[in-house]
RNA sequence: GGGCGCUUAGCUCAGUUGGUUAGAGCGCAGCCUUCACACGGCUGAGGUCACAGGUUCGAGUCCUGUAGCGCCCA
């Protein structure tokens, strides 16, 4: 006697609980750990989307975590040697925000470091100001917190990460790692400092990047205004924000417009301040938009901007970046009535700007220079993304990388990116063709990464800002508020013929943007062997942030692009199918739903979404997931309880026509589902699997059991050879959606990780030519059921007779699976019959029939 | 204003290069306690594939246009 198989099965199979049991053996086996010694090509690396930590994760992230999470697991099956990294985008202003709400602080950088400092228990009503190394400290603090609780579910919900890659976009090798590539580029030019317009929010009091701006659409209203002509005759003009009549400098009509032809070259005077400024011509006014001649403010908008850079017109930025109006001398400016001007000023000088608007509308209603009423409309309006006030802009030095002068290397990098799905490139062309200011980097704020730079001050103590100190590579990361430059010492800090460090901090992205070469260890063996990265995974609402930026910092120091593959994931939307947000109050959060369903289910439901496509939360989806979990644990059950005693069949062993036919369908599906994996589309591969697994529970089970219960004999071999090979095959083709079951059931009878298991081929499969039986049989047992159902007898009733009629051929066919229909049917005898189509008959044995 | 996506059963969605009678799951209805599974099984009803044209022997699928929904860019 061979010694034949033992599986270790549970009494009653649970998918309850199997979460805890499997993250354990996991971490024990190291079952995700990459392999350092390797080479490129055995290589499979993802460049994972740093979650910031900004409070409870989202349904959202489990949906597309889960995406990446699937490819992984599919890839280590495949072989390769999965470089799979997680990290924590924890620093910027949204951990700031938190941080203030949390603890009920602000930070003021004024104040003096307290050693001792215990933040509030309870947020007080007004917040705490405390110094800024207090500030970060509890950005620390927090962060840290917020990252276990994100851990916990990504562990929980199975993602294969490497926890031993962890990395913080905060930590001091991504500082050193952001700086050095800082320093780089600004020694070639890529990066530049200057005083410029800024797009400004008044509220976080720092400057913003295009790439955080949103139009939202709001209130205004025209105002039609009128400007005098030295012959005393006047033009009109419309603008909503009559309140920057002070700090205009200009009009600019179409040099088309014949209207304004004679106009264009001659000097006109602002209403109110008497102020003289001249008018031009510029292709970007627009003469269908007002009164087709507009003012030039320094500044109200992108396009002043534009025509205050190409025109060259003076600058009188007002607006401070309280958001409140700053000093002014008309004197200073050729007003034709300076004092009447200062006057007037003086009555807004500190207000805000919807202060100063209102002041401005009653003067020029006073004066006349108001004609009829200002009309109320709807328009756009531009916000930083996080902020509550629109935007202004302000006159600020910053640093910025030079992305307008690259923008068709962009493009082009943008088509050679493979995007799954294919539509998501033209989100990137049409930012990328959008683009019309370069990336600002600078921000105001207080935790993040800090530039390597400092400014010598001369003899009044006033930064010297096109000469400045950069660190020494070596010396990196660098903190310019502590650290000290060469050639200098401490004591000279802010001092006349000293130095000052450059106070601001980056942005986010500017080191979000660096994830390949922070996960990567850019400096070390590893980088090159996982960069380029395979696969950036990502959802398509920071195509233009997080996805662009990368491109970008990658363009500019290695030439290349990133990663090879990128997937967007879509959105996530609730039940009703409203996207998700804070404000709206519909934000899930993953662990309620983890505890409900299990992590399977939930895989399950975030898989069945197809690249890219809006899902709705569904947990009837959940469900179907969980059921599919159990029934992956119960067939298991039965297939191995038959194997139990037994040795475990090959491919040799299997002699019977609806076996060999049924492998030669799960070996089609196999290839299905690798070419659909291939392509990125894990919710076909799913699907497909789901199909063919339900009809093998149901149908071929059902068909094999008797036979497979039979001791001995070629058949009894055959069935149980045909379970063994078809359980293995599907448990392995789930086991990247299911990792709990799947790894379970694999091993009652294997001694490793399914998820190191070599992920099935047709070559298992390979039975050669077959006959056509499993379908058709399925078919009669479907008819054999229905006959029963309809008659309301039980499944288990005896069928006297069942007569089949078809071609000859499907008849055929039909008489290998005979025996198999017979005991799953409880049918004493077949009669046949040609005809045209497959039928079936149905004679119920006279004593089951009542 | 420019661009992208979606529209198939009550609901959520498949439908790969055009090819018989358009599929699945949920939900609903009926039946069955069956020795892997009642956290189950079986069966059934249910659709003029958004609309209008066109190409074709043949269109859910390709082309043109229209409408609605969602999104991106300006």
């Amino acid at each position: 006697m061979t010694r034949g198989l033992t599986p270790r099965i549970p009494e009653q199979p649970s998918i309850d609980g199997l979460e805890a049991v499997w993250m354990a053996r996991w971490d024990e086996e190291a079952t995700y750990r990459f392999e350092p010694e390797t080479t490129r090509e055995q290589v499979f690396s993802i460049d994972t989307p740093p979650p910031t930590v900004s409070g409870s994760l989202h349904i959202g992230h489990v949906f597309s975590y889960t995406h990446t999470d699937v490819l992984a697991r599919y890839q280590r099956m495949r072989g390769k040697n999965v470089f799979y990294p997680m990290g924590w985008d924890d620093n910027g202003l949204a951990t700031e925000r938190r941080v203030e709400n949390y603890f009920g602080v602000r930070c003021d950088p004024s104040l003096p470091y307290e050693a001792a400092y215990e933040a509030p228990d309870i947020p007080g009503e007004t917040k705490q100001p405390i110094s800024r190394r207090n500030f970060v400290e509890l950005c620390a603090r927090l962060t840290a917190m917020d990252e276990e609780i994100f851990k916990a579910i990504w562990r929980r919900l199975g993602i294969s990460i490497d926890w031993s890659l962890e990395y913080a976009t905060v930590s001091a090798g991504s500082q050193a790692i952001s700086q050095r590539d800082f320093l780089s580029l600004v020694k070639r030019n890529h990066i530049y400092s200057s005083l410029a317009p800024t797009l400004w929010d008044v509220d976080f009091r720092t400057a913003v990047s295009q790439a955080e701006l949103e139009d939202r659409e709001r209130p205004g209203a025209t105002h039609r205004v009128s400007f005098a002509k030295p012959d005393g005759t006047s033009v009109l003009i419309e603008t909503t924000r009559p309140e920057l009549i002070p700090s205009c400098v200009g009009l600019v009509a179409h040099p088309d417009d014949e209207r304004y032809a004679d106009l264009i070259g001659t000097s006109v005077y602002t209403p109110l301040f008497g102020v003289e400024v001249p008018v031009r011509a510029h292709e970007l006014a627009a003469p269908d938009k007002g009164t087709g001649i507009a003012m030039v403010c320094t500044f109200g908008d992108l396009t002043d901007v534009t025509w205050w850079r190409e025109l060259d017109l003076p600058t009188r930025a007002l607006i401070g970046r309280d958001g409140r109006f700053m000093g002014a001398d008309f004197t200073q400016w050729p007003s034709r009535h300076p004092e009447v001007a200062n006057a007037l000023y003086a009555t807004i000088e500190g207000a805000t700007v919807n202060q100063a608007r209102a002041t401005i509308v009653e003067a020029l209603r006073a004066s006349g220079d108001l004609q009829a009423d200002p009309t109320p409309i709807s328009h756009p309006v531009k916000f930083y993304e996080k902020g509550e006030r629109p935007l202004e802009i302000v006159a600020s030095r910053q640093w910025f990388v030079a992305t307008l002068a690259h923008r068709a290397e962009f493009l082009a990098r943008g088509e050679q990116l493979a995007w799954h799905p294919d539509f998501m490139r033209h989100r990137y062309r049409s930012w990328v063709e959008g683009l019309n200011v370069d990336w600002n980097i600078s921000r105001q704020r207080y935790f993040g990464v800090p530039f390597p730079v400092w400014y010598p001050l001369n003899e009044n103590a006033e930064p010297d800002f096109d000469a400045p100190i950069f660190a020494d590579e070596a010396d990196l990361p660098v903190d310019p508020a502590s650290a000290v430059p060469a050639g200098y010492t401490s004591d000279q800090r802010g001092r006349a013929h000293g130095f000052v460090g450059d106070p601001d901090i980056m942005d986010t992205w500017a080191t979000s943007s660096l994830t390949p070469q922070i996960a990567g260890k850019w400096g070390t063996d590893l980088f090159e062997k996982v960069f380029p990265m395979d696969l950036r995974p990502q959802a398509h609402d920071i195509i233009r942030t997080w996805l662009f930026s990368t491109v970008v910092r990658s363009h500019f120091q290695f030439d290349r692009l990133p990663w090879a593959h990128a997937i967007v994931s879509g959105w996530i939307l609730d039940p009703d199918r409203k996207k998700m947000s804070k404000s709206k109050g519909n934000v899930v959060t993953p662990m309620p739903l983890l505890e409900k369903h299990g992590a399977d289910a939930l895989r399950y439901w975030a898989a069945s979404g197809r690249p890219g496509a809006d899902t709705a939360i569904d947990e009837a989806q959940m469900k179907i997931g969980r059921r599919l979990a159990i029934k992956v644990l119960n067939v298991a059950k039965f297939v191995l309880g038959r194997l139990d005693g037994h040795e475990l069949g090959g491919l040799e062993q299997v002699s019977e026509a609806i076996d060999r036919d049924l492998l030669s369908q799960l070996g089609q599906l196999v290839e299905e589902a690798t070419l659909a994996l291939d392509n990125y589309d894990w919710a076909r591969a799913l699907e497909r699997t789901e199909s063919l697994f339900w009809s093998f529970c149901d149908d071929y089970v059902e068909l094999v059991k008797t036979r497979a219960y039979d001791a001995e004999g070629p058949g009894a071999q055959s069935a149980r050879a045909t379970l063994g090979l078809a359980l293995s095959v599907f448990t392995r083709l789930l086991a990247p959606v299911l990792p709990y079951a799947s790894e379970e059931t694999w091993r009652w009878w294997h001694e490793t990780s399914v998820h190191r298991a070599s992920w099935p081929s047709a070559h298992e499969l390979a039975v050669g030519e077959t006959v056509p039986v499993y379908q058709p049989v399925c078919e009669v047992l479907e008819a054999i059921r229905r006959a029963k159902s309809s008659a309301k007898v039980s499944q288990r009733a005896g069928v006297a007779v069942c007569s089949l009629s078809g071609p000859a051929e499907t008849l055929e066919a039909l008489r290998h699976g005979l025996a198999d229909l017979a005991a799953a049917g409880s049918v004493a005898a077949f009669e046949f019959a040609e005809g045209p189509e497959l039928a079936v008959g149905v004679e119920f044995a006279a004593h089951d029939a009542t």
